[in-house]
DNA sequence: GGTACCGGTGTTACCGCTAACGTATGCGGG
DNA sequence: CCCGCATACGTTAGCGGTAACACCGGTACC
């Protein structure tokens, strides 16, 4: 029979304390527990105490520090439309953020349309102690509902700064990439089918749409505004009157966009030869929507990341560092010179 | 000044402990602590714990009952590719089936291509005690990556039944649905666009593909296998000789169905005139693609439901009871009655 | 009527960690 | 040489639950 050895045994049986590290290291529990905090010692305990949780393989536990502390290493993610695209990212960029700086991103998925169901999750938020909580993508509505005063952690809303009319900052919103781009390509009448106006990001959009628009004295035939989805942008066409014959749609999504170019195609309305079409977002696979789809390409994950960061940051814990997302414009076949124009249909 | 009522008091300063409880309710925090584990008390005992819990708005703290229990009420959910649409609903079905059963889901995104990455993932969930762990859509690789032997806990694989060919089984596979349906309107000669062969949902499409074509005495033109996404099916489609004009396309997936359509437009074969086409999994917006794609819809949120009951089962918590998920097919535009076929372009 | 039994209850200890305080040691200054 | 003070370390007491055992009154049994 040979014996185990030690790092098997106090692995298997029951994990290392740092009781058991204490006494195999010849100091006090304390000491482990000051090596832990990151505090000093005497060089010669130091190592002693390094060497003897390498031996035994230990693991601090993260509810017995959890419950000493009341601190967890845990954030709540407050998420609702997960379907979408861009949500999605946000949330993946979060989750990654927090996994790098040691936390776990517990995702709390809320019906924005369900009330109680709003005020269980932020009752559940409260109940679970946690370091901090997130809420991803929010529109306004849901954030009002949250009343996220009531929380009694640290909070970080991602959010952009808000656009108004008239606002210079409009211009360097990305979305304003695509307008420009379609000006360039000498366009003068525009529509808009925009996301829903409880959302701040679609009031961000269209804000920058109208400071393209006014500022390079272009007209706008038109602002629509619905869901994310290719739903919405296939209502929005069949329900606006187009007599203005707009020879541009930019599109507050690319899913939206692609709603657009199903209707233009079962009117038999030419892209980008009568007509161009922009979308938003950058997702994979407007690169073989038909025909490919011009869009901006926003890094959603990056803006994930920042929050669960901020959220770090103003709660003392991890450093600063925050980079702006850009985006990027793509430019596909289904923007072009000018054509005709929708006129009625 | 008006005194705080007793239950803003608690939930203050401090949340209430099952100390405070019983003190209230006049009872010993073991008799709470029975209440919370349902075993029986005096009636009149019962009802003033009840009571004293509803004013204090007593929550239990998981922190301390995992600490005592050495359980906890959480399960790790690795997750890889959170941008696929199917994980993605995988991933909210696990998450409702452990919300339901009084778990919280801990969701632990992980770069598959990132070694480093997944090896921290493991060790994180080692660290903290975990009531399991289930693995979301995991392709062959990252399943040989995790090495999951290395997990302290029981953990769950989302998988569907191995099928090979010749099996039975594979007939009831939903993507065999498709298939049938593309054979009913007349087709003979077939082509299968499919997913990674490192992915068991790819080999069993592929083998519900081919059960169908042997058994109904069809023909298959081919076989490809790719990524998942619309730039697979392209590829498939550019690279493989169809010198025996296939008149259907059965992709593994809508996505890549999109590539598939976005080459046939560019070589201007029509659909469904020319050549049938489907995909797999239902995503919303193949009704928008052009045209409209048949595809069979998946309740993928139900098998992340099977993966956590599984998970729990095994532990010997939670019944049994494991819904098969079915498809559903949803025949649209993008298949008709066999026309010409690709042949050389 | 004594005894065994049993459900309901209280007491004490413990889970693994941190906080708070007490104590030993070393160093500079009066 | 003593004092003050800082630093390293040990001791004790909790965090909020559960586990294990002791206890107590009542019922069933011989």
């Amino acid at each position: 029979m040979t014996p185990a050895t030690q790092v098997d045994q106090a692995d298997w049986d029951h994990p290392a304390t740092i009781y058991t590290v204490a006494e195999r290291a010849g100091v006090s529990h304390q000491t482990v527990s000051r090596y832990l905090k990151g505090e000093s010692l005497r060089p010669r305990n130091r190592e002693r105490v390094e060497q003897a949780m390498k031996a035994l393989n230990y693991r601090v536990n993260a509810e017995a520090r959890a419950l000493a502390t009341k601190k967890s290493h845990r954030i709540g993610a407050f998420v609702f439309d997960i379907d979408d695209w861009a949500p999605q990212r946000v949330l993946a960029g979060a989750a990654e953020a927090a996994r790098e700086a040691g936390y776990i991103l517990d995702i709390l998925r809320v019906d924005p349309t369900d009330a109680p169901s709003v005020d269980d999750a932020v009752s559940l938020m409260n109940r679970t102690t946690l370091a901090g909580a997130v809420v991803i993508s929010p529109s306004d509505t849901v954030l009002k509902q949250l009343r996220l005063e009531r929380l009694k952690v640290p909070y970080a809303v991602e959010a952009e700064p808000v656009l108004t009319d008239g606002d210079d900052r409009a211009l360097q919103h990305p979305f304003a990439q695509v307008v420009s781009h379609l000006a360039d390509l000498g366009h003068e009448r525009f529509f808009h089918v925009g996301g829903p106006r409880t959302w701040l990001t679609a009031r961000n959009r269209l804000a920058a749409y109208r400071e393209v628009i006014a500022r390079r004295g272009l007209r706008s035939c038109g602002e629509t505004a619905g869901e994310w989805g290719a739903a919405a942008g296939y209502e929005a066409m069949s329900s606006y009157p187009l007599d203005q014959a707009p020879t541009a749609i930019v599109t507050a999504s690319d899913q939206c966009a692609l709603g657009v170019l199903f209707w233009l195609q079962e009117h038999g309305i030419r892209v980008p030869d009568d007509v161009s079409v922009s979308g938003y977002d950058g997702i994979v696979d407007a690169a073989y929507y038909w025909p490919p789809l011009t869009t901006v390409a926003v890094d959603f994950a990056l803006m994930g990341r920042n929050t669960v960061r901020s959220l770090l940051v103003s709660s003392g814990l991890g450093e600063a560092g925050r980079e702006m997302p850009l985006g990027r414009l793509i430019a596909r076949a289904s923007t072009g010179r000018p054509g005709s124009g929708i006129s009625e249909v």
